[in-house]
DNA sequence: AATGAATGAGTATTCATTCAT
DNA sequence: AATGAATGAATACTCATTCAT
């Protein structure tokens, strides 16, 4: 593994751990077993390396995300699929996905975020055009203007119940269900057809 | 105004101009013209900060949702003109609502702001409730958990717009115009009887 | 009990506690029951609390002492009673009596050092006197003197067993069986005439 | 000279120019030559530099006994000029060990103050025992505890001359002749012997 | 490319002291 | 005499960043 890989996954696990603004760069480099200076071979700064984590998250995101969506099943089994997936994620990393908003919020890497989801959006998009061509769902969707309110949905959704209130299980689970109730009826799926 | 009070307005409009890290505590107390030990009077740090401000924020975001949202007109248009208020907000303070955000997230006082929301999504419940009574809206809805919904979908696709997009007026409009849609669907307006 | 009286009695507890560094008048006056201004209607500050603190534990290691020796019985066994006497002090005020010699010695007061101690000076260098007088120990003995170096002796033993060392009981036994036996050599004791 | 130990020299001189109280890390930083962060790569505290200062006082002390005792001179002659050397770095470092003393026993570090002095019990120690088989000195002296008595006693002595009272060097004569005299009854040396 | 000891500017925090009541 | 909220000067301490090796 390279150094740099290193420091954006002990980053990672400290930040988690410690939150962001209490971490120090020594922290980071203690763990991933490198020197104070190597660090700054590779970031410029401790939220310069936000995007980069971000980056990782979102990636893993969308990875589980399609390995959990059947394209072969029906529209709406795939966008409870979807919906399941985000919410995994969430409640597994929903530290680290606090702390990669906040981190991303509080610098001037802000724009990069964009950049960021896009893939997450572009897949989505893509989703609600098949269907759409499909005639699965409501015509008057705008892909990928609702790609982006579906996924801050689903995640402004899995925050306040895995990072803000308590986490109980049947609880996630039941709003888990209204979420997909939602959206169905928002995308409005046509059941004869799937 | 007491103390206490000058210094969470202070901090408001110091972290709304320079961002939380690069504020010191000396600029809030100066802002406030009080002596800087008369802020750990009341609060232990600056993050402690955080929850008091959002508190004042929240409140200020319904007051104006509440100001925009005329309980007469037919439910489809209330909704309409809660998103409209809450994207003005957002538009208005969305450097000091990032600043919360991120604030809360990365302090060990997350658990406060589910109660901090409380009020909002009361609010919101208690229109949904109405709303369903009057037959206005699909009946399977739970007043409660789809108010959290509806919130954090608004504020989502808000932040979405106003933080990490750039800010293009017309684009705004469209995003918005695209959730009313969702919403609307989602809740299935009865246009019928509004 | 006056106000007074409740702050040296209060810093004496809080200082024991928490050390004289440590310890803020904040911390006084809360204990003592009393608002931090009246503090200063009694004391400039708090290190001249040292000397009415030191002042107070002297008076108290006298009248045990005091208690303790008895008139009536030989010059070695009131030697004897006298040694026990302040290493019984040392032990159950050891700290107390460390926080006032640090206090002590780290202010301009350390001069009313001696006027403190001046009485229990006094009192063993009477009995040095009479013990002369009563060919009781050795003529070439200088009271006034002497009295300054055994009150020393005994407590710089006492201190070396309870403050700097582990507490151990049989140790501190020995120790004080060998600065009897010292003393005693060095006062020469007349064991014929007691 | 290694940071470590130009920090702990640089200490030792402001510390006696102004106490522990009134020095600022800053002082002491300045005096040594190093940045003020450097001080805390090798101390997390002012305080904690006591038991190395400490040291180094007692190393010097045993060192300039050692100079002045003469291993070939008579036991009370030893004896005599121990008690020289340590009234005399007594009087030449007085403050410096005043502060040593009240930063030793304001501290956590009080239990380190044991094997700082070790060394010095022990060469006491080991001329005692020498004494004792050379026939110079009662026999029911125990070397190791006698040791520390003895120290105690004539550091106690020379504190309460150059600490506590009026700087009188003829004063402080007498008072050193009368602990030579009392160690020497309590030693029991034999004249005959030497 | 990598190191890590040293740096020192920057800031949070403390707490003795004041003073209007 | 007593109060205790407010003060702000004084300092300890942190930690990102550098640079000689």
């Amino acid at each position: 593994m390279g150094k740099k890989t290193a420091i954006i996954h002990s980053a990672i696990e400290v930040f988690q751990e410690q939150g962001i603004e209490k971490t120090k760069i020594s922290d980071i480099v203690k763990r991933a077993g490198i020197a104070q200076g190597t660090f700054y071979l590779y970031f410029p700064s401790k939220l310069s390396l936000m995007p980069a984590i971000a980056e990782v998250m979102v990636m893993k995101t969308i990875e589980i995300v399609k390995l959990t969506v059947d394209d072969e099943a029906t529209y709406p089994k795939q966008f409870e699929q979807m919906v399941d997936a985000i919410f995994k994620v969430n409640k597994e990393y929903y530290e680290i996905l606090a702390v990669i908003y906040s981190g991303i919020a509080s610098t001037e890497h802000i724009r990069e975020w964009e950049s960021v989801y896009a893939p997450f959006y572009e897949w989505i998009s893509q989703k609600l055009e098949a269907a759409k061509i499909a005639g699965a769902v409501r015509q008057s969707i705008k892909p990928e203007r609702t790609a982006k309110i579906i996924i801050g949905l689903i995640e402004s959704a899995a925050e306040q119940v895995f990072l803000y209130a308590q986490h109980d299980e049947s609880e996630a689970d039941r709003q888990k269900e209204e979420v997909l109730d939602f959206i169905s009826h928002a995308l409005q799926f046509q059941t004869a057809k799937g």
